[in-house]
Parts: structure tokens; C-alpha cells; sequence
DNA sequence: AGACTTTTAAATGTCAGACAAATAAAATCT
DNA sequence: AGATTTTATTTGTCTGACATTTAAAAGTCT
């Protein structure tokens, strides 16, 4: 881990990257303490602002946490799923917003993701998960609720849908592309009628996971998917022309 | 975004915060030029070297690129595809090994996003996408191959299945599932046996998706995880009872 | 002796000032 | 006009110092 070739590129980047080889690779293992800033200053042959800066790249990516003190230093970070999902959920808000992916492109996405999980979702979903979904609905039926707050009851009853299968890794991978989708999402202005078209859906797939029916779940997705494209569309269409 | 109260953390913490929040709202737009580090340490009321540390961290996630220079500074980068890419495989591999998640809670996540984009991936894929997908096959098949190269050439070809989607929200969904799935296979010992129960699935699936057959893909992709997943039961077992 | 308080040492967090290196625009020279 | 040199700006790095936090060591009192 200790080599560091003074030709290329800024010597922050390469302390940083080598030492996240170091733990990708395992040989920091968790809750390990890597040396002082001025050991690591020694070790690298450079002055500890330039060590702080690495530290600092990889505390950005959860990978180290830090601590003051006597007793304090840099420690290997187990990274937690939590962790992992904001940092996917910005990661992806970015990629959506910065590269004008159409809104067809990343509703397939989803939807296909979350299709996936539907299957395992309708053998394993807890009785707490589908209390939760019931509620999102009920919630979503209040009059006088914003567009925002609409979609964000949406975002929670399709997160509880996807923790129903109960796989952790799955969670993970889908929390970006739920989550990024709202504010895609938030560029629609739901009319009563196109509410009730959702809450509609959204009631059949809650009876059908509850009956553990998967195949009705997964017609059920792809309506929604159908729908919630179509009125997309039309926005954009009204959008043309505004008259 | 210059509100900073210097109550709780770390103030180069902060300031990435700040930042980060302005790029993600939208006040800062792609390519713009950030203040020079001595107008940002001006504007927050810190010294030089605390404002480095915020832009490093911002760095680390490819929000900003610096450039040196008259005209230099730092600059709100587009996300590109491939650096996300990269940062969720390192996220990705990371969480896989630091959280002891089982191998069947994985490969479960891995063939049910990969199940998602099979009939997608019939429908669109390029003779191109094809032509990888056989040559990996024929690689696969070579006599001599270590098990680090065989699972190397397992990604290749499963990345080739999922990019024939052609849609790159969920190739770049999948990239993690896929690739942080490859140090838990490299674990499996492939017998030469076993080698061509691989091959002959890929065979399957490669065909199929020539014939635009959905359904068989999918059939192929259900077979091949319970293979895999017998595999690395197998694998368990002989390490039990290794008499 | 045991419990409490004080001291001390080690570590990160922050600051100030300086110089090096890169880079493009401005000024100068041929 | 074109090529060259100068200059100004900005990031990258270094040195040295002080502040703050924290836990362990030392000391004190009952």
C-alpha cells in the first residue's frame, strides 16, 4: 500500500486511492484504525494537509469515519446499507437531472426493476409492510394534498412494495432508482381523475400481494407503468401546446 | 447557501453539505465555475485549507473536477454514466463483503434484476451485444482458463445480456449488482464439469436472445441461478466436512 | 484501599502564510 | 502579423502553529 509514483496526478487522489485499494482488497479490515495523519505523512513522504485531504476523500464516501482525541484517529467504516442508499439515491438524482434522461427511459427502469421484486415481495411481504402500503393510499386519497406530497406518499408506498421481498441487496439497488424518479415525477400536475386512476392501481396491488397473487401484481405494475407514461405524454403534449 | 452555523460538525463537512445541496437543487448548473477557494474561505469565514477539504470531498463523488490555472477552478461536473458506474461497483463490493451477506441473498438480487431486463434485452439487442455474448462463450470453453479469468469472462458476458436492454439507467443499475457479485463466485472452485453446465446455460441464453425468445431466456436465467446457487451449496458443504 | 478530581498526552480540526506549478491572457518584440 | 515573453490568477503543496476533544495516567481526598 505503500507506493506512490510522484508523476501524474494530484498526490491526495493517489494516497486516497490507494488506500481504498487497501480496504476493498481487505487488508484494512472493519473497525481497523489506520495510522496517525502525521504517521501517514511520514509513510507517504508528504505534509499532513495533503493526508487530510485523502481522508477527507474517503470520509466522503463512507469509507473511513473519524474521531477526536486520545484514544481518536481513522477507522475503517463498515458501511451501512443506510449509508449506501442516500449516497445511490444522490448518485442517481444526479445522473437522471445532469443527463436529461427521458422520462420513458427512466420509468422503464423502474418499473422493471420493481417488477422484479413483485414475485418475491408478494411470497414474503409482512403484515407491517402491507399496513404501510394501506396507509400511503389512504394518505394519497386526502384532499387538498400537494402534487409534492402526492408523490412523495407515492415514492414511500412503492418503497414499502420492494422491501415486502425482503432482500436487502435488492432494497438497495432499487432505492436509487425509485427515489430518483421523484423528481421527474414532481413535474406532473395530477388531476383529481388521473389520483384516482393511481390510488386504484395502487389498491390492486395491495389486494394482490395480500392474496400473495403475483401475477395480478405484476399486471397491476405494468397498467401503472402504462398509465403513469401516458400522462407524462400529455404533459408534454400541453406543454407544445399551451392553448 | 451560505448559511452555516458553527454549532455541530466539522465545518469542511458543512461546506460540502452547502455545496452539494446547491449542486443537487439545481443553483449550481453543470460546468459552472465555483468561487476560487480563497472567495469561498472569504465567504464562509474559513481559512483556506478547511475549504479544500469540503471541495475534495465533493471531488470523491465526482460532483466537481478541479483545473488548474488562470481560467481554472473548480467546475460542477456532468455526471458521466461511467463514473457512476464505478462508484457503485465500489459501493456495491463493499457492502457485499463488509455486511456478510449470504450468497443467496445476493445471487437472488442479481438474477432477479437480470430476469427484469431479459425481455428488454430480446426485443433490442444488436448483433453487436451478440457477437460479445458468444465470444465470451468461446472463451469460457477454453481448456487452461483460471477460475478468476472464467468469472471475469462470467461478467463480461452477463454485461453484455444487460446492456442489450439499451437503456443505461438500468445498465448502470445492474453494473453493481453484477460486478460486486464476482468476488463471491470467485470463491467457487469450477470443476470442468460444471464449466459446461455454465457454458451450455450461456449457450441457451444467447440463442434464445438471438431468436428474440423472451420467454426461453428467462427459463434459461431461472435454471442457470439454480445451478449456481447448488454450486455454491456444494462448495459450503465440502468446506464443512472437508474429509 | 477506593473513589473522585486533576493533569497530561495524543489525536483530529483549524488557521496563517508561503512557495511551486500550471495555464491563459496580456504585453512585448521581431 | 506572428511569435515570444511576461504577468496574473488559481490550484497544489508545505511548514508550523494553536484549538479542541478525549481517554488514560497521576494525584488527592475520604
Amino acid at each position: 500500500m505503500k507506493i506512490d509514483p510522484q508523476k501524474p496526478a494530484d498526490l491526495s487522489a493517489q494516497i486516497a486511492q490507494a488506500i481504498r485499494d487497501a480496504i476493498v482488497s481487505g487488508q484494512l479490515i472493519v473497525d481497523e484504525r489506520l495510522p496517525s495523519e502525521a504517521e501517514l505523512a511520514e509513510q507517504f513522504q508528504v505534509s499532513r494537509p495533503t493526508v487530510r485531504e485523502a481522508l477527507k476523500r474517503l470520509a466522503a464516501q463512507s469509507l473511513i469515519r473519524t474521531q477526536r482525541g486520545a484514544t481518536g484517529g481513522a477507522f475503517v467504516n463498515r458501511l451501512s446499507f443506510e449509508d449506501a442508499y442516500s449516497q445511490q439515491i444522490t448518485t442517481s438524482t444526479l445522473l437522471l437531472s445532469m443527463n436529461a434522461v427521458r422520462f420513458d427511459t427512466a420509468c422503464e427502469a423502474r418499473y422493471a426493476l420493481e417488477r422484479a421484486c413483485a414475485p418475491l415481495s408478494a411470497t414474503r411481504r409482512t403484515a407491517d409492510q402491507l399496513a404501510t402500503m394501506r396507509a400511503e393510499i389512504f394518505r394519497q386519497a386526502q384532499p387538498g394534498l400537494t402534487d409534492e406530497a402526492f408523490c412523495a406518499s407515492d415514492v414511500a408506498f412503492h418503497r414499502a412494495l420492494v422491501d415486502g421481498a425482503d432482500n436487502p441487496v435488492l432494497s438497495y439497488q432499487l432505492a436509487g432508482a425509485v427515489e430518483a424518479m421523484q423528481p421527474l415525477m414532481n413535474m406532473i400536475t395530477f388531476t383529481a381523475r388521473s389520483r384516482e386512476a393511481i390510488i386504484a392501481y395502487h389498491t390492486k396491488i395491495a389486494d394482490a400481494l395480500e392474496a400473495k397473487d403475483a401475477e395480478t401484481v405484476d399486471f397491476a405494475l405494468v397498467e401503472l407503468e402504462t398509465y403513469t407514461r401516458q400522462l407524462a405524454q400529455d404533459v408534454a403534449e400541453r406543454k407544445r401546446k399551451p392553448a
